[in-house]
DNA sequence: GTTCTTGCAAAATATTTGCAAGACG
DNA sequence: CGTCTTGCAAATATTTTGCAAGAAC
């Protein structure tokens, strides 16, 4: 799947802002933040066109957002993996790399009685293969 | 347990800022934001001083945060059962009521080699027992 | 050529910091 | 009275909006 393909596939026009970002996502095993994707555009773009590139593709669904209590905002594909209800993200607190975690156990929360549950974010946070102690 | 007792308790200085606001805390089932905050106490306090308070809480241990995305951020007591690693919160996406769940459950995610956890955050969003369509 | 996207400027919002005055113990 | 806390002003950061020029199809 290529960038060109996501935005013709969502009926996105294809624009060098779009296909850069999503050249990165692709490229990618880590979730990125605005300012990843900045430097590594060679801040060729506006951070408010960046604002309402990131709307454009979440609202397709090509991707999702990931924040980290308020420091930190992320952005990754979704993948057929990720798409699931059951998302889980893991966010190292020294690095802040942050990635989509799988997993194939159904977690399953009782909620107190009339409450209904649409979906679920699990954010685990600790240190990765590179910065673990 | 009182506001006053929590804070000397902490051996933090009893102001009435500090005082009004555990008050608050203490007698709600929910988490509060700075808003709902500042309005039931009638304006009293200067933005400033609620942030400071809340990091002073929040190191203090007797608070804890409550990030929902990047839209809203509440707080609420730090008791025993929220004081688990394990930590689930329930938003409703209707009108924005947020709350500490009780889950005896442990819940464990295979992390990829190399990858160590310190906490992990749960946050289900739905629907609440008065917003239940 | 029509519609959607971009860049710029500016507004709105949330949060942090310095400093002098004031409250707590 | 010494130390910590508050309020004000201002700085910083993030995100949103309006509008005219430009690109996509």
């Amino acid at each position: 799947m290529t960038a060109k393909q996501l935005l013709q596939q969502h009926k996105l026009k294809r624009t060098s802002c779009r296909e850069g970002m999503l050249e990165l996502f692709l490229a990618s095993k880590e979730a990125l933040s605005e300012n990843e994707l900045r430097e590594q555009l060679s801040g060729s773009y506006d951070r408010t066109t960046f604002y309402r590139s990131f709307i454009t593709l979440l609202d397709a669904g090509i991707i999702h957002k990931i924040v980290v209590d308020n420091i930190l905002t992320k952005y990754a594909l979704t993948t057929p993996m990720t798409r699931e209800h059951q998302h889980v993200h893991f966010f190292c607190t020294h690095c802040e790399t942050t990635k989509c975690i799988q997993t194939d156990v159904e977690i399953t929360i009782q909620l107190p009685e009339g409450f209904h549950q649409d979906s679920m974010d699990i954010l685990i946070k600790g240190s990765c293969n590179h910065c673990k102690q």
